[in-house]
DNA sequence: GTGCAAAAACTTGTCATACAAGTTGTCTAT
DNA sequence: ATAGACAACTTGTATGACAAGTTTTTGCAC
């Protein structure tokens, strides 16, 4: 990887400038997994000490440029929904009425996904949303029958969240399913909030697995507009108890 | 700010750590602007040297939780959609194809966009978006004659977003608004490379303008469905620009 | 007392050096 | 050829120092 010499930027501290020059190299040449000089080499070619390119690096790191472990040198890595994701967390915390926002959102989203997904999606594609359907059937049998475990309920959002994730993958639209990655802390932890003070029980959780199933079988057979009505109809429930545990009024329906 | 204590965590980073920790008590108190304790303060409260500090604030300042500067304490900052839009262009730089998965995924969000400010839009928000396409005019008009200018097309570009990032300013959706103005660097930067070979006289950008008046007239009128009528078809054209100037075949709209 | 400029006190940015801790490659003994 | 010890490399953290900004205090003139 050649990296060019640049003297001394005007305003901005020598950190960043190292930062936005491997940045463009990175860019330059966008080969996941390829591994960064060292910070000492880094350090050799800026001309700075390597207390400036390792603050540079953990810039690009909180950035999710790239990848930091001990002993092994940076890796350049492929952004995830993560930092959006915390943002989304920050936002929701700050206003907890933004969560109807995000819904609303989300709600559009999953139905370009479902849509892409009946187009586009390949046996494999489908294989990986049956199996999170699984998974989700198997956490829902977990649960004890007499009183309802908080943390099984918490695993359960998870498998659901990944659920509509394994969806946008199979739509095969790489922004869509960013997206969901990056929605997914702030949902489940909108459903966390929503569910302090509602237990549900085994079938409950089934009842839900079914609904899904239900999307998944119009995905399979192709059926846009019944998987989209599959969809509206889970995502509506599953509003509806935010709303009702939160105490909000009603928004109209989008 | 109360900051608490923690001995080690295990496989992670002292820096990882810390910054975990600052994050938790930036999201319990999420005033904008305030600023956090000193570096040597919160060396001293974390029992890590003030390097560890420092890394752990860059990884933040990269995640664009907090701002740097030289001799002032790091604030907290909102978020904005840099990062998000930084992982979209490295996105598309790295795949040019997905550039039609944005623009699916943008068509979406319009649509909700308009739709939203059609029900939510207050006098104030119309206003935005009226001057919004008054810029529009303004630039379109400032295209030389003869000779299209590059500089001027590229402006009318910015213009033109903007114009959309405002009536999802006026739905009132937070989130959509956020994902706009994400989204702002990738369009431009895709609408520049779809018309490096494309010059457009100023009558083309009239006729630009023209149909987003006819957006917004909708909107006024808070009819939905011509609203929507109207946006669509801006989008196809000008989607169906970006196909013929990057000669890539033609996908199913959605 | 008020206003303002100089000075002191903080605070962040960068450097050099040292060592701990993890990873990778090498080299030998079997 | 393989396993394990060992050396070389790399990142993580600490300490101390100083440069370069920013904020607060001081002190003087009025």
């Amino acid at each position: 990887m050649a990296f060019k010499k640049k003297e001394t930027p005007p305003g901005e501290t020598a950190a960043q400038n190292v930062a936005a020059l491997i940045t463009a190299e990175i860019f330059d040449q966008f080969d996941l997994g390829l591994q960064l000089p060292s910070e000492t080499e880094l350090a050799a070619r800026f001309k700075v000490s390597r207390v400036t390119v390792r603050e540079a690096l953990k810039l690009l790191a909180g950035r999710g440029l790239i990848n930091l472990s001990r002993g092994r040198r940076a890796a350049i890595q492929q952004p995830d929904g993560a930092m959006f994701g915390a943002f989304l967390q920050a936002l929701i915390h700050s206003d907890p009425r933004a969560v109807f926002d995000l819904t609303q959102v989300r709600r559009s989203l999953e139905v370009q996904s479902v849509t892409l997904a009946c187009r586009n999606a390949s046996r494999s594609g489908i294989d990986v949303v049956t199996s999170a359907l699984a998974v989700m059937r198997e956490i829902a049998q977990s649960m004890p029958e007499g009183e309802a475990n908080v943390e099984v309920g918490q695993a359960f959002d998870h498998a659901d969240v990944k659920f509509h994730q394994s969806i946008a993958l199979a739509g095969g639209n790489r922004v869509l399913t960013f997206l969901f990655e990056a929605m997914e802390g702030a949902l489940i932890e909108s459903f966390k909030r929503s569910r302090r003070f509602q237990k549900r029980s085994r079938d409950t959780l089934l009842s839900v697995c079914d609904e899904h199933a239900q999307v998944l079988e119009h995905v399979q057979l192709k059926d846009e507009r019944a998987a989209i009505e599959a969809l509206l109809a889970l995502i509506d429930r599953s509003e509806a108890n935010l709303r009702s545990s939160s105490g909000m009024n009603v928004r109209s329906r989008m």
